[in-house]
DNA sequence: TTAGGGTTAG
């Protein structure tokens, strides 16, 4: 009788479990006031509700009777058990009813972290209200922190001054949440020395983890000057370095593969007590593979596999891939097959960078040869191998296999990217496939991205061959409204290709726009064939473009309109018109456009001719006599 | 009560 008047989804077993979690409840603390009761039993019940379950409802029903802490446990609690859908209905009934306070903001910011994109993030950020938490830093740390994580660096900077202007104080916690966001972007370090200035004017002082930060900024940066003048001053400042401040230097003398300065950073490590782990020996192998130092990087290898630090591939990596830069392919190649032999394990990286190596090579056969591989071997795809694949298939002529790529990344959904259409473009144009590279382009145009010059190039020149010439006037038009910068002689090619293709307005236009870019013969070419053939309609718009960008119209080309004109009586406003003009900019027509004009006057009306024509000879006379 | 960092490969 009692399960009939619960809530229909709770089950037997969780009834049975309340009722008798209430009852003690009620036996132990017959002395509590009858409210605390209440809210023990809706906490209760709350907590319980199985994760499938209106817990809307159920807090419609007991949700007034819980205060805000109450509702923070509860949170807390689901947040616990992962239960994030419950975590956001309650966070929203929470806000609708106006029960929160900072924890609140500040545990559902921490459980929600990964579920909250940043644009949710920084709406959650402008809803709290301003009396609440907007500055509270743990809280504003917690929100800049996800930002970060989720590669937004900039959204998390522009956010980072508005909670300034929201009245935040920040502490080094905040600039070093910030400051981890330097290390994977571009111009990460003008941007971590913005940030480190900052910090030094508000009087804070930097500590282990925000040297830390901006060691690995530096390393990735290839600042080993920088990089070594913070390993010195925190040194200066008592902050004894640890393996991660250690590996961040060692690092930044990889770039520049100074093995001498490496060599000695590590003995100082081991004289301070601290033991070289396997990051740290790796990456003493890449300043050696930088350096050069192929001998002494063979050897740090061999170190590796004895203390068992070089069971998966990335030593190998490594020293192959320095091998393969150095133009030495067969010793990357042994390495790469002694690798294979011990059956070490890869991710695919080996194949991925031997692959792209025998490319760079021109050695196509054994690029499809590890690319077929690879296929065989892995399970698993990203954009950097699938490109590297389509690489090898396309420069080996393997259209099949470039296929079944294209077709693999369209199933993974994983989307191409500027390499891929690249690869993809210049295939498809050697195989003389122009439309398809044509598609290819327009396709990676609408993506955003923006071809190099050379490709439109190429391109627009084999459209304009194969009569395709809109598709050649098309990729003009996506270089030319690209941020890219474009050769002037190109406006001269895609002119050509349009009058072959009798796209007649649209060569005005590339004539119109890029007058001073297109030389004499060829602008004197397009206005014979445009009076020749061009709209009727645009002679006289030409005829103007033409004089204003200095090109001297000369009879020739009156007469070509003037017979265009006769041909096309109902265009006589037109002639008139452009009568009219002409001795204005010192024109006049020749005598025999001029008798050619009075035989057909009839059909303009030979008061209107004789009137026009007589004002040109008076005008012309001047510039007869010089 | 609540917040922070760093190392290696295509």
């Amino acid at each position: 009788m009692e399960i009939t008047t619960s809530s229909s989804s709770t089950s037997m077993f969780q009834f049975r479990q309340m009722t008798i979690h209430s009852f003690s409840l009620q036996t132990e603390t017959l002395t509590l006031p009858n409210n605390n009761i209440k809210k023990k039993k809706a906490t209760l019940e709350l907590k319980q509700l199985p994760s499938h379950s209106d817990l809307h409802s159920s807090l419609s029903r007991v949700g007034a009777t819980l205060a805000v802490k109450d509702l923070n446990a509860i949170m807390h609690h689901f947040g616990n058990s992962n239960k994030f859908q419950h975590i956001s209905q309650l966070f929203l009934w929470m806000q609708q009813n106006n029960k929160l306070d900072t924890s609140s903001y500040s545990h559902y910011i921490r459980f929600m972290a990964n579920q909250l994109d940043a644009p949710n993030m920084l709406q959650l950020y402008n809803s709290i209200p301003h009396q609440l938490a907007k500055n509270n830093v743990y809280l504003c740390n917690s929100v800049l922190r996800c930002l970060v994580r989720k590669a937004k660096f900039d959204t998390a900077i522009k956010l980072f001054q508005q909670m300034k202007q929201d009245g935040l104080v920040p502490d080094v916690v905040t600039y070093s949440t910030l400051l981890s966001g330097c290390i994977k972007i571009k111009d990460g370090y003008s941007k971590a020395l913005e940030l480190i200035q900052e910090l030094q004017n508000n009087k804070l002082k930097m500590d282990g983890v925000i040297y830390g930060a901006i060691l690995a900024v530096c390393a990735s940066n290839s600042k080993l000057l920088e990089a070594e003048y913070y390993f010195n001053q925190m040194k200066n400042e008592s902050h004894s370095p640890n393996v991660y401040h250690y590996s961040s230097l060692l690092n930044a003398y990889s770039a520049c593969g100074d093995y001498k300065k490496a060599d000695r950073l590590i003995q100082d490590m081991k004289s301070e007590g601290l033991v070289p782990n396997k990051v740290i020996l790796t990456t003493l192998l890449k300043v050696y593979v930088r350096g050069g130092l192929f001998e002494k990087s063979r050897k740090l290898l061999s170190e590796l596999q004895s203390l068992g630090y070089a069971e998966d591939e990335m030593p190998y990596c490594l020293l192959m891939d320095g091998h393969a830069k150095a133009g030495q392919m067969d010793e990357a190649k042994l390495i790469f097959d002694e690798m294979m032999k011990s059956h070490v394990r890869s991710d695919g990286y080996a194949h991925s960078i031997m692959i792209s190596s025998f490319c760079r090579a021109k050695r196509f056969g054994e690029a499809k040869e590890l690319a077929n591989d690879f296929e065989a071997t892995f399970n698993k795809y990203d954009l950097v191998i699938l490109n590297t694949m389509l690489c090898a298939f396309c420069r080996a002529g393997e259209m099949e296999s470039v296929m079944e790529t294209l077709k693999k990344m369209d199933e993974l959904a994983i989307s191409p990217d500027y390499n891929t259409f690249n690869i993809l473009i210049k295939y498809f144009c050697k195989e003389k496939m122009y439309i398809l590279a044509y598609r290819t382009m327009e396709d990676m145009h609408n993506k955003g991205y923006q071809p190099v010059e050379e490709l439109c190039s190429t391109l627009m020149y084999h459209l304009g061959q194969v009569n395709a010439y809109s598709e050649a006037f098309a990729v003009y038009n996506i270089l030319r409204y690209s941020k890219r910068t474009m050769c002037k002689a190109l406006h001269e090619k895609i002119l050509r290709i349009l009058l072959a293709g009798k796209l007649f307005k649209d060569a005005y236009v590339v004539v119109k726009d890029n007058t001073a870019s297109i030389s004499r013969p060829a602008t004197r070419n397009f206005a014979r064939v445009f009076m020749k053939s061009g709209n009727i309609n645009m002679i006289n718009d030409v005829m103007k473009t033409l004089h204003s960008c200095g090109y001297k119209i000369n009879q020739d080309l009156f007469e070509m309109a003037v017979l265009r004109y006769l041909g096309e009586p109902e265009k006589k406003d037109l002639l008139l018109h452009l009568l009219r003009w002409m001795p204005g900019q010192g024109y006049a027509v020749d005598s025999s456009t001029r008798n050619l004009i009075l035989k057909n006057s009839h059909l303009f009306g030979r008061q209107l001719i004789a009137e026009v024509l007589s004002k040109q000879q008076v005008n012309s006379r001047p510039q007869k006599s010089h």
